[in-house]
RNA sequence: GGAGGGGUUCCCGAGCGGUCAAAGGGAGCAGACUGUAAAUCUGCCGGCUCAGCCUUCGGAGGUUCGAAUCCUCCCCCCUCCA
């Protein structure tokens, strides 16, 4: 059962926890579904928890369904903040399936995924269509959901067809025939839509697994693009790795388990050796340059740790520093430094100054009144992670 | 259609004629401490040709020596009644 713990492994919820076991046991290739939303296809590490969950399952034989919600994105799920968004477009959607192609693959197996859309169903159905599945509902039923209660009982407004999201995500579930339906816990009362319509469609109900959401950098906060505590799988290998080693120790053993492909039993491992003295900041070049492998091929994540390793703990200069030419020569410092783009203004640059953030060659600059005249070059640094050697010209 | 409550600097949120570039919190940035940890402490946190000046408090006008604060019109959001 080794492989079914690996299943489970970080898992908030599974309803029905028993029929997991069961489907398994049918021996044919199951069919797990998961939703995701067309507007959003800059992918963060927080949405790999559910990629990877995907990808466990693929590795287990089973079939994966990546299921853009184009129909739904009409909608927009409900979370109570823009009740109504503009729909997108064919060409948009298009646009956001290929986007999200790219990136999805650093995780999937692509010859286990089919990537599908839902209004390729809700499309063909009428509005009588609608009707009759919306029919089997009832308002005290959608009011269970969380989010509309609360926006029920404070007096907020609940648009009529933000009651029938959770309907038409249930929908899919019935018009692929899910056995699984992978998803956040946020997503519970869609997720349990699924299996209700399903049981009403005479189909025996998937099983709903919940992943948690992951933490962002910040250790507290869900992450988010909007709150700036996450990491991108695009971004640069060096920047990854660096917000990695950013996160609390605490915070690095829910992204072991959550992000990291090591068996538990090895965690568990890395985890005793902190527990009896091994400094937690070698576990976490683990979990960094994992990820950093993940998303930038083999060789970089421990490129990206020996460049971290020098920089950081032997203080040495990055191996690229940026060269920056300026023109308008007499620059005083303050210019210089947001010409160069180290800081965002003058008055920031001058803030900087003052507060010994700024070095010149190396040493801490105290004048902000220094001029640089044509032909000089130095290499600023603003901070510890803001660099540039900049040459200043006529 | 009617009644009422709102729109303040990145976010939340005070201010209700001068002492307001605007309290407090959060986020962010920097310094100290470190493992670029986290936590903590300290400072900063509109812009500029920076001891001064300029632009901000939904928009446009107006009153006033002086407005985020008062008046008029407009735009937008929300609640309730119908």
């Amino acid at each position: 059962m080794k492989q079914t713990d690996e299943l489970r492994r970080g898992a908030a919820e599974i309803l029905v926890d028993a029929d997991l076991d069961k489907k398994l046991a049918l021996g044919r290739p199951l069919r797990v579904k998961a939703g995701f939303d067309p507007t959003a296809p800059d992918l963060h590490l927080g949405h790999t928890v559910l990629l990877n969950k995907m990808r466990q399952f693929q590795d287990a034989g089973h079939e994966v369904i990546f299921l853009i919600g184009d129909f739904t994105g009409m909608i927009g799920d409900p979370s109570g903040r823009n009740a109504t968004r503009p729909p997108l477009t064919p060409d948009e959607i298009a646009a956001n399936a290929r986007t999200y192609e790219t990136q999805i693959y650093k995780v999937l197996d692509r010859t286990r995924t089919r990537i599908d859309f839902n209004s390729r169903w809700m499309g063909k159905m009428d509005a009588a269509d609608l009707i009759r599945l919306a029919s089997r509902h009832t308002v005290a039923r959608l009011l269970e959901r969380d989010d509309f209660s609360k926006r029920y009982a404070a007096k907020e407004p609940i648009a009529i067809h933000e009651l029938l999201y959770p309907i038409v995500q249930g929908y899919d579930s019935v018009a692929l025939e899910a056995d699984v339906e992978l998803g956040g816990t946020d997503q519970k009362f869609n997720l349990l839509m699924g299996r209700q319509l399903q049981e009403a469609h005479g189909q025996p109900p998937q099983v709903v697994l919940m992943m948690p959401l992951l933490e962002g950098t910040d250790g507290v906060q869900k992450m988010s693009k909007s709150l700036d505590n996450y990491i991108g799988i695009d971004e640069p290998a060096d920047e990854m790795f660096g917000k990695v080693m950013s996160i609390s120790d605490e915070l690095m053993w829910r992204w072991f388990e959550l992000l990291s492909f090591r068996p538990l039993a090895d965690v568990a491992k890395l985890n005793a050796s902190v527990a009896a003295g091994a400094n937690p900041r070698d576990a976490k070049f683990e979990l960094a340059e994992e990820i950093v492998s993940r998303f930038h091929g083999t060789a970089a994540g421990p490129a990206a740790r020996d460049a971290f390793v020098r920089r950081f703990s032997q203080g040495q200069l990055p191996d690229e520093v940026p060269e920056v030419t300026l023109e308008g020569a007499p620059l005083k410092l303050p210019n210089l430094i947001k010409a160069a783009g180290l800081a965002a203004s003058t008055s920031e640059a001058l803030r900087l100054i003052s507060q010994g953030a700024v070095r010149l060659d190396g040493t801490r600059a105290d004048a902000a009144d220094r001029e640089f005249s044509v032909g000089e070059t130095v290499l600023v640094q603003v901070g510890k992670r803001r660099i540039a050697r900049v040459t200043v010209q006529r």
